[in-house]
DNA sequence: CATGCTTCTGTGAGCGTTCACAGTAGAGAA
DNA sequence: TTCTCTACTGTGAACGCTCACAGAAGCATG
């Protein structure tokens, strides 16, 4: 890339121009502008004055060259493309963290790692210091990056449960198998005992986590899980409609369906339709995130919220502690059963 | 073995590094770097296996320091934020923007000015020279933002035409007013003669150009246009089922609605299944995007696929463009009818 | 042989910060 | 007075890179 002139832009002030203006040195102006310790009244209010007269921005090239930090934060996604295509829950999370970091000041970059080879690109890019930190959105299991990333030392927080690396990296995720335990209970109190589950992919802890809670509430509520009854997808809405066919000819007798997302539930009211059940009447359907595609589905979802704003902002004070110096950390959130038309 | 997070990030190489591995000098590394022009075979050779075995990247901060280039791009997004929610097409965008600007190993900074304060700070962080150019996503004519930006001299590309800057501002956009001609051309072919719409937001280009399109189809049919066929919306769901409301009680007989996004198509589906009217049998409905949101209603919606994949392709190219040093540059892309159930 | 031209290479300066350090002024203690 | 301590300020040296420039080597031309 040869980036000429670009014609209107002036050379901005620099932290001289701010210093000659105050009448005092950089070094003044800098702790000014790093927190103003051991800085007297007088020349504090003389360069705050001058900043504001010379519009003065600060470089942040020039200081993360010498302070070695990057000060921003780089928010990676490994997702296969389609889902952040379709899964209105990225969205919430991408909006969170950026306003939470927006609020010290810090930019996001945005890094889509769809292909190995945009995997590898931005593995060297992150690794190269160019970011301080990573915000990691990927369930699944066999996600190498983590792993490459936590070896680099490069701080790191996940949202949800990193599969096989322990205590070692970061997380933030909402109470999954307490989600599925609530809306398994809410589904049997509906009267409902024939009850089948979607499950999201058995390779992610999500997966595994909120089957689990299915099976531990049946069993308390002494019925025997009916392996008919439980199919897997992958939070895709396509496979929650197959999943929903293949539950309808197992187990035609079924009255009750717990979805593990909400998308995939979309998928599900339109196999149901299709079959000729009514919802709620015949089935009862409940979802799981919250998503915005539980009020998009009609009949609206009930469905477990995933509190997505306190996720994001967890992620983002967790990952800032872990540059502080910190020790990595695990935060699990409460999810909160929301009542709608689907059950 | 814990190892304390931040501490095992080693110091990484630099070009010196790497020049000394080579038998080089600084310079030379250098050239290499940026094209290779002036190099020897030998030299280069020698190079780039240092770059291999050191593992070198280059430091953009000290590269942006001396360039006075951030090499980097902002994607700032003035909407409310409750629109990104819910809106899949700023997605696709997201996206599409991200990889293009991948392809030139450019990263991405995502800015979201809701509020004013955000507004404020993010202009400031932008003229600062902290990203070398813009991509703005905001269809909202009172937005000064790219007024802002355009007087700063910061390179600007508009997703969609921007309201009241003439031609001083590159955009790209899809032809609209084409769009509408073919859908409701479309609704005409199938016999239909009441045709409602639900127009975007009228101080948008796109709300107006899509209207425009719809009466002009209209016209050239020779038929009349009736006021009480024509609401408007503002691209939200909530705002497609009240306009269709008002449609059903202003214009009873009507036989189809041409509704200008798929979002609001959703909503106008929601409130004609409510007042009993069969789609497509008693009323089409014709939305405009191509979304997911499309695939998402029920039934499934025909409507005007919008290329996003080349609106972010050509965002890209043309920001670039006037960041080398081109003028700003308009680009209107086609549009396309895609049929599914809904008529 | 000198001269010019092209292709290549090394070197010093400098981008705008922060940081370590040295230095100053004033207050209080000896 | 002199010394010490604290609060504050200025200065040079980096950080890692690119750029301009000077110079070397090779080759053809006069």
């Amino acid at each position: 890339m040869t980036m000429s002139n670009t014609g209107g832009r002036r050379r901005p002030p620099t932290i001289h121009d701010v210093a000659r203006e105050a009448g005092v040195s950089r070094g003044t102006v800098s702790r000014v502008l790093n927190g103003g310790h051991y800085v007297s009244p007088t020349a504090q209010e003389a360069v705050n004055a001058a900043i504001r007269k010379t519009g003065y921005v600060v470089n942040r090239h020039a200081r993360s060259l010498i302070t070695g930090r990057s000060d921003s934060i780089g928010f990676l996604l490994t997702e296969p493309q389609e889902r952040f295509f379709e899964d209105p829950n990225f969205n919430v999370l991408l909006r969170g963290c950026t306003q939470a970091l927006a609020a010290h000041d810090i930019p996001l970059l945005l890094m889509l790692a769809g292909t190995e080879d945009e995997r590898r690109r931005i593995t060297r890019y992150i690794t190269a210091g160019h970011v301080d930190g990573v915000l990691l959105v990927s369930s699944h299991s066999g996600d190498p990056v983590a792993e490459e990333l936590r070896e680099a030392g490069v701080p790191l927080v996940a949202c949800g449960k990193p599969i096989g690396l322990g205590s070692k990296v970061s997380y933030v995720a909402a109470d999954d198998r307490d989600g599925a335990r609530d809306m398994v209970r809410h589904l049997l109190s509906l009267g409902r005992r024939r009850i089948g589950v979607v499950t999201g992919p058995l390779d992610t802890p999500g997966g595994v986590e909120r089957l689990a809670g299915y099976k531990e509430v049946l069993a308390e509520a002494g019925i025997e899980t009916d392996d008919r009854l439980v199919v897997s997808g992958d939070y895709s809405r396509a496979s929650g409609e197959a999943g929903a066919e293949r539950l309808l000819a197992q187990a035609p007798d079924l009255d009750a369906v717990f979805v593990a997302s909400d998308l995939m539930a979309q998928g599900v009211l339109t196999a149901l339709e299709r079959a000729g059940r009514r919802v709620p009447q015949d089935v009862a359907v409940g979802g799981f995130d919250d998503s915005s595609a539980a009020l998009a589905a009609r009949p609206q979802l009930t469905t477990i919220r995933q509190p997505y704003d306190r996720i994001s902002a967890e992620m983002v004070r967790v990952l800032l502690a872990q540059i502080g110096g910190e020790d990595p950390a695990a935060v699990i959130l409460p999810t909160e059963l929301v009542k709608r038309e689907s059950t």
